[in-house]
DNA sequence: GATTTCAATGTAAGCGCTTACATAATTTCA
DNA sequence: TGAAATTATGTAAGCGCTTACATTGAAATC
């Protein structure tokens, strides 16, 4: 491409242009922008007036390639349509503006592959750290992340064996404990709708829960059917109908999240099942929809929005050479609705 | 800082170093990146041998700088909280990605300083077009853009009278359609629960819309209680309330989005109030949770995800020097459900 | 008044890449 | 077989910034 032929160029004014306008090397104006501190008033108004007269904006690349450092911290998560996701990363922008750093989304449509591209492609653009969401993914992508010396907080899970800095709560032990008091009402058949458990440790963390605390009243965990699936309302709904067929039939459904949990809901509703008359439903997330269905979700609170902002505060830290010494552990709390009760005599 | 001289210093290969192993100049290891067909084969492995070997991706920094272009498109949207936001991002992110462009996401959280700034970071970075949400934002801010040359699409929003090129649908003919059936359906007391009409055309427009059905109809507009409040469930259940305290009361509560919507269905449940049969209530969008709620809400349809898909077909194009000729304008539609009756009688 | 100190500013060397242009190697064709 | 055309590669000049170091001039100190 040849640099002065396009009709479509536009020569945006450089530091140059306004270090020419305002009779100043373009080093003083580098320092106005950066360290106003460093330079002298009369000047600062000088360059300042130039910058505002030319309308001069710093070009960022050529920031990045000088300074090498960019203020930008990548996330990534794996969509924007699901509600816990957007709160988290909405208070997680709030906060990491409010300490002058942009963000960065991907989302990766649960794709592993997409994933690391979006994890190299972040890196490239300078990211002086990365959030991600759970710890599954593959070796490399953790070793070339160390290689670049990129700090890297996990989010949504705390897992104690893992020894990675991450925050989050126990999905496990969050899970067991509203399974327990499923049980505690008396439930002995037990269907799960869970979330894809393959490459993903909060799905996995949370069935496991399930189990957990179906082995400490002594039942085996092989008697409760398992249905995988993909993150929708429908799903959810296709899910119940599978486990409404089996014989016999489950009398509690506890689902991986809320929106599988809701899709249960009204197909049990369709298919003239009360809940919770003649099926338990739970969820698990606390998300608006919970409440809204009717009768409202039985299911775990997660502080979304608080983990989103304390972990910008970590990354900012980590970013700064304050690497935070430890995982954080936050609380989950059970929600006692409406779509739980003991079941049918 | 000086840069040799800190432990952290993490010095990551660069095109020299690839150059240097695979005995070739740099200006070959380039075009292998980018024109791969422009070098032999036999070359070309030897540089991608040594790209793996070293672990090489390229500085975007410096790339953008030397090539003056990011293959880059920003986009800046209210919030990330609102699921027809998300998921018209999903989607526009989604197809970006198949054309090999990255997107930029900020959240201006509704604060018109927030979004200056956001568009100016966005422009500093290299993006290179901009997808903004409705019209209204100072001429300045526009006047920037257009210096800079930067392509900017606008969203959400189709409005005859403007000139900027825009995709969307035309809010107000939308909801004077909704509130034309309304009207149909016998209701003469009507109140309006809306979205911040200030900085915010899609929401004034809705409202003009109702407006025009009424005028339509030979009644005053005058005569429509409208309350404005900031979106959220909870503020739709206190509009509603304070609806009903007035004299006459509303027989329909006209709402500007179904998060509000659903906040007045709740409210009217808690005040013993049977909906459709005392109130009729109606929302906008078609989120999910209108069909959760029980009953379902009556409301309109706007196609998010098409909108998404198709405002990154036209910003690639525009980039890459093909301009639509003209805004493009999406259906939206009619969803009778169950929050709309006649007025009781 | 001469010397030291210090703050304000300037000078210029990169940062890691792309690409116009120059050169070398190969193929084509009379 | 040699000149012309074509293709593959190299050379080197920036892109717009930041910052280490050099310079200047004024205030502080003796």
């Amino acid at each position: 491409m040849s640099r002065n032929t396009k009709e479509s160029e536009h020569n945006l004014p450089t530091l140059v242009d306004v270090a020419t306008r305002a009779r100043v090397s373009t080093a003083t104006v580098s320092r106005c922008l950066n360290s106003p501190g460093q330079v002298q008033e009369r000047t600062r108004d000088r360059v300042m007036t130039a910058v505002q007269e030319l309308g001069y904006s710093p070009n960022f690349g050529a920031r990045a390639l000088a300074a090498r450092r960019t203020n930008t911290i990548g996330a990534i998560i794996p969509t924007m349509e699901n509600a816990i996701f957007a709160r988290a990363i909405q208070a997680f922008q709030e906060e990491l503006h409010a300490s002058g750093v942009t963000l960065l989304v991907s989302s990766s449509s649960y794709r592993a592959e997409i994933e690391e591209e979006q994890i190299r492609t972040l890196v490239a653009r300078g990211a002086d750290a990365l959030l991600l969401i759970g710890h599954d993914r593959s070796p490399a992508i953790y070793q070339f992340l160390e290689n670049r010396g990129i700090p890297v907080l996990i989010s949504w899970a705390y897992d104690p064996e893992v020894a990675r800095l991450s925050i989050g709560f126990d999905n496990r032990r969050a899970m067991a404990g509203l399974a327990t008091e499923v049980l505690r009402q008396g439930h002995r058949q037990i269907g799960i709708i869970s979330a894809d458990c393959v490459g993903n440790d909060r799905a996995r963390a949370r069935v496991n829960g399930v189990h957990d605390a179906m082995r400490a009243q002594g039942l085996d965990p092989a008697t409760a059917h398992l249905i995988e699936t993909h993150y929708s309302i429908e799903n959810g709904a296709k899910a119940l109908r599978h486990l409404m067929d089996l014989t016999p039939r489950p009398t509690a459904v506890i689902c991986g999240n809320d929106v599988l949990a809701v899709g249960a809901v009204q197909m049990a509703r369709e298919l003239g099942l009360a809940v919770p008359g003649d099926v338990s439903i739970t969820g698990f997330d606390d998300i608006e929809l919970a409440r809204v269905v009717d009768p409202p979700l039985t299911t775990v609170h997660v502080p979304h929005r608080d983990m989103g902002r304390q972990a910008a505060r970590l990354l900012v830290d980590m970013v700064a050479g304050h690497p935070a010494s430890e995982s954080v552990l936050l609380e989950t709390n059970l929600c006692l609705r409406g779509t739980l009760a003991p079941p049918p005599v």
